[in-house]
RNA sequence: GGGCCGGUAGCUCAGUUGGUUAGAGCACACCCUUGAUAAGGGUGGGGUCGAAAGUUCGAGUCUUUCUCGGCCCA
């Protein structure tokens, strides 16, 4: 018997992936044929989707988040452009920035250079060299994933473009008010008279002065602590002519006792918190004391205190505030509140409306803000805060403490936290919070509770703080009148800065005559020149403007922000807030956030745990479709688990569908014909076709339903099982005898390779923008004048394929598929038969299953050589299983004893 | 430490408004096949739903506490 009597598959496509290998030159040929420009040619006109890119910053190689960002957005555009749009991706970096200062910094140390020798133009250019290098090697490691974009177009925030754009944006805070220059704690050297960045710190033992101070109730609603007085401990006295607040913790339990020692307390009452009783009474060297009342921290809301010094002219309220930093380890539960010497309190009171003023200058002196010490340093204040202190009876205790204190790394000076001035974008001014609330209603989010998480942080923020003391970025297009102080605000100035740096980059600003930006509408002489640079959340918050809004092939607002979901106090955060201020909504019409990546227990990547996989090692030992899969099968809303052994459960799946693919084109001999559907006259085709149209149609209905909801995972699955359960164990298992067996010209075998043309098209479509490398091998192998899988566009199933009949009919013939299976196993596990064969089946029915089915061929459904039907009356379905006896048919190899009736068989008897 | 989110078979995921013995695919085991062959088919064993308590006639599904993990903040 020779086997070229029958239709055996026969196919150029391996069954060996070798992605690895493969892959690359699948990047060659997309370069080659230009899939980018072909993708916008065949997508002209045609509506966009834009899924606007967040971009990475410029700096070291990409991990398994970038991957996992960058695979998700390049399966979306491609749906998205499969489904009809022009869906444009255009890449982006974040160039700007604190990080990539460091690094030449760092190499400046290992060189021995001094960054203060190095002209800030010339340190600038380095940084900009290091960003344009990362850009480089990201592009290539961003492509071998597969993802498709304008990579010779990207944005960046270095542009000049970019960075005139950003000068632009912020002239429209500057016009409409809602920057203003305030004032905020840094970390300062008296000495070195500048800020330090928490690199430069280091932290030794120092001396200090400890106080404990009364702030006396001036109102409260519990009427009893009225006239008792709360206790502050702290180690920086001189920061006691700054209080503007005290702050307690609602959750704790205070108490008031009186104090019963001769001496300026006496008979006073004093309030702090219940735990930390033990140690104040010893710390003060109270003796005799009376528990008076005890309550919780939360009855404090709305209570408002004297400063100590009220008689000295600070008549001002002090209001209590609840803060979850306050806590018992030390002191007396409730803190006193400087907002210009401390980051909690700093944001303590921006939350609640009291803004940090000047109050020390850079020399350590404070200002004329502080009454009283004007003048004064702040090293020396000490002994003369402890001392009105006491002449205002109001020190109930002083000490000295030794403790960890930050010192300049250079200098080894003692540092001072202190108010320097920086520029804010009101949150209230011009109902900023406002509209960034009303923007988020309107934006759909993937998944939904992204919503919610967003609005609390817009909610509860304080003021945007835009400047930064460093180089590295977009200078602040800021002029002060020197005589008046006020900021010079003027389109003209705003445009012509622009100008200029469309030109030649923002390096100008630092180098260049004022006179330059001023032009001849002003004098340099009357201004001061800002030299603080744009925070880089600026930058990236401002990339719609300088890319949707620029950009012809693009729109505004973007289709999709797409990010993990830390970004929700990043990019979408810092875009929305820009756009809200400048163009009164957000810059996007939805959200997708994705969890983060873990190793396969749920623990995050650690270089100390030992977990980390890079991507490059998974392109090396799987390729990129095995990630790409990997992405697809993921549910994003939560953290995304991955380790070899799930790697390997990806590639088994990946072998399941790579051979549903062979299959097809086996027995297509790779001659792919493209089926016009509605010419396809259903009714000739038989049951068992029909059947499988349906399938294809309500898959084809599920899968578009999970795309437009990006249900990937759900809508892999769905793939991947009508592979392995409707594919390869049922459809093609039955239909090998007639595509093995028949005659090329038997009608049934036709139908079947019609069914088979209509299947590969559906899968190559939809696994495109999943298995991009795949199914673009197959496209390559069988496609005959089109460039690329990705310029195909889904099918539209028509509804006529839906027979909801007919798929009720089949799924009840699938159970008695099932039942006969059982029997058939029964038999095998006896080892009477091997094959099914080899076995004859009498299936026995009730007399409503016989009415319908009594003309259905099992034999070729259950692949057995003979079945038989006969009425039965108790059970829905009772199967009896056989050895099938008489001859084995040489072609078909069914068994019988009359012989192969079947006209292919007979022929080659 | 605080806020938010999550913990369903070895893995990836389903589980609708609380309601019959908790599902799928993969993996695994055994068997069959050798005309999808480093493939294919069949059958089967695995979870009591992170833990505990509560509400209810009834909870994976509601409430509380705890625990583990992640993100953000401090």
């Amino acid at each position: 018997m020779s086997k070229d009597q029958i239709n055996l598959p026969k196919t150029a496509f391996s069954m060996k992936a070798n992605l690895p290998i493969r892959e690359p030159k699948i990047l060659e040929l997309w370069r080659d044929i230009n899939l980018y420009k072909e993708l916008r040619k065949s997508g002209k006109g045609k509506e966009k989707f834009i899924l606007h890119d967040g971009p990475p910053y410029a700096n070291g190689n990409i991990h398994m988040g970038t991957a996992l960002n960058k695979i998700l957005k390049d399966i979306i555009v491609k749906f998205h452009q499969m489904d009809g749009k022009d869906s444009v991706y255009v890449p982006g970096w974040d160039c700007h920035g604190l990080p990539i200062e460091w690094k030449i910094e760092e190499q400046y140390k290992k060189n021995k250079k001094n960054k203060n020798d190095v002209p800030i133009v010339e340190f600038r250019k380095e940084c900009r060299s290091f960003a344009e290098k990362w850009i480089e090697i990201h592009k290539d490691q961003f492509k071998r994933l597969g993802v498709i974009g304008d990579w010779e177009n990207y944005y960046s925030t270095m542009s000049y473009n970019a960075e005139a754009q950003i000068v632009r944006e912020l002239g429209k805070f500057l016009k409409e008010g809602s920057l203003y220059r305030g004032f905020k704690p840094v970390l300062w050297s008296t000495v070195e008279k500048t800020a330090l960045a928490d690199a430069e710190v280091e932290y030794q033992d120092h001396k200090s002065d400890t106080i404990y101070a009364s702030f006396p109730i001036k109102s409260s609603n519990i009427k009893d602590i009225e006239n008792s007085s709360i206790i502050i401990w702290t180690t920086t006295p001189w920061t006691i002519p700054a209080n503007k607040a005290l702050a307690y913790n609602e959750s704790l339990e205070y108490l008031m006792i009186e104090i019963k020692d001769d001496g300026e307390f006496k008979d006073k009452k004093i309030i702090i918190a219940k735990a930390l009783l033990e140690s104040v009474i010893k710390d003060c060297k109270i003796n005799d004391y009376k528990e008076l009342k005890k309550f919780k921290g939360i009855e404090f809301k709305d209570t408002i205190c004297n400063h100590p010094f009220l008689d000295l002219g600070y008549d001002f309220d002090i209001p209590m505030l609840n803060a979850r930093f306050v806590t018992t380890e030390q002191g007396t539960g409730i803190v006193h509140c400087a907002p210009s010497h401390g980051p909690d309190d700093f944001n303590l009171c921006l939350n609640n409306g009291i803004k940090a003023i000047e109050t020390v200058d850079g020399d350590g002196k404070y200002t004329r803000n502080v009454s009283l010490f004007e003048g004064i340093h702040i090293f020396k204040a000490n002994p003369i805060v402890i001392e009105k202190l006491k002449e205002q009876n109001k020190l109930l205790r002083n000490s000295e403490l030794i403790h960890s204190y930050p010192h300049s790394w250079r200098s080894k000076a003692p540092l001072v936290h202190r108010a320097t001035p920086q520029w804010f974008i009101s949150m209230e001014s011009h109902k900023l919070r406002n509209k960034a609330l009303k923007a988020i209603d309107d934006t759909t989010f993937y998944p939904s509770k992204g919503k919610e998480r967003l609005k609390a942080m817009i909610e509860t923020r304080p003021d945007w703080c835009v400047s930064r003391q460093r180089v590295w970025g977009v200078p602040l297009p800021i002029f002060l009148n020197k005589k008046t102080k006020e900021i010079l605000v003027d389109d003209e100035l705003i445009e012509n800065i622009a100008k200029i740096y469309e030109e030649e980059g923002s390096d100008c600003w630092f180098s260049d005559d004022p006179q330059k930006f001023l032009g001849k509408k002003y004098k340099a002489e009357d201004y001061e020149k800002m030299t603080d640079i744009v925070e880089v959340w600026f930058d990236s918050g401002s990339t719609h403007s300088f890319v949707l809004e620029k950009r012809d092939d693009l729109k505004w607002p973007a289709s999709m922000y797409l990010e993990g979901s830390d970004q929700h106090r990043g990019w979408f955060h810092s875009s929305l807030l820009e756009s809200c201020g400048t163009r009164g909504r957000a810059p996007f019409e939805s959200i997708l956030s994705h969890g983060f990546v873990v190793d396969g227990k749920g623990l995050k990547m650690s270089k100390s745990l030992g977990n980390v996989i890079a991507p490059e090692d998974i392109l090396k030992k799987y390729g990129a479709d095995i990630l790409r899969i990997w992405v697809a099968s993921s549910n994003y809303a939560e953290d995304l688990r991955i380790d070899y052994s799930i790697l390997d459960q990806h590639s088994e799946s990946y072998r399941k569908i790579r051979n549903t693919f062979r299959y097809l084109l086996g027995n297509l001999n790779d001659n792919f014909e493209n089926i016009a559907l509605d010419e396809v006259d259903i009714n000739k085709l038989p049951e068992l076709e029909q059947f499988m149209l349906h399938k294809i149609y309500t898959l084809n209905l599920n899968f578009e339903k999970n795309f437009k909801n990006y249900n990937f995972h759900n809508l892999y699955k769905e793939l991947l099982n009508f592979c392995t359960v409707d594919l390869s164990a049922f459809y093609f298992d039955i239909r090998k005898d007639t595509l093995y067996c028949d005659p090329k010209v038997s009608e049934k075998r036709k139908s079947t390779l019609l069914l088979l043309n209509i299947i590969l098209d559906s899968l190559l479509k939809w696994f495109a923008p999943i298995l991009s490398f795949t199914t673009e091998e197959i496209y390559q192998l069988v496609s005959k004048s089109k460039k690329s899988i990705h310029l195909e566009k889904f099918t539209d199933f028509h509804k006529k394929f839906e027979n909801i009949n007919l798929y009720e009919k089949w799924s009840k013939l699938i159970q008695i598929r099932d039942a006969c299976n059982l029997s058939i196993e029964e038999k095998r596990a006896k080892k009477e038969i091997g094959s099914s064969l080899e076995a004859s089946l009498e299936i026995e029915l009730n007399k409503e299953l016989y009415k319908i089915f009594k003309d259905v061929d099992f034999a070729e459904l259950c692949i057995a050589s003979s079945v038989k039907i006969k009425e039965g009356s108790e059970k829905e379905t009772k199967v009896l299983t056989q050895k099938a006896t008489g001859k084995k048919c040489p072609i078909c190899w069914k068994i019988s004893v009359e012989g192969c009736k079947r006209p292919n068989c007979k022929i080659r008897k």
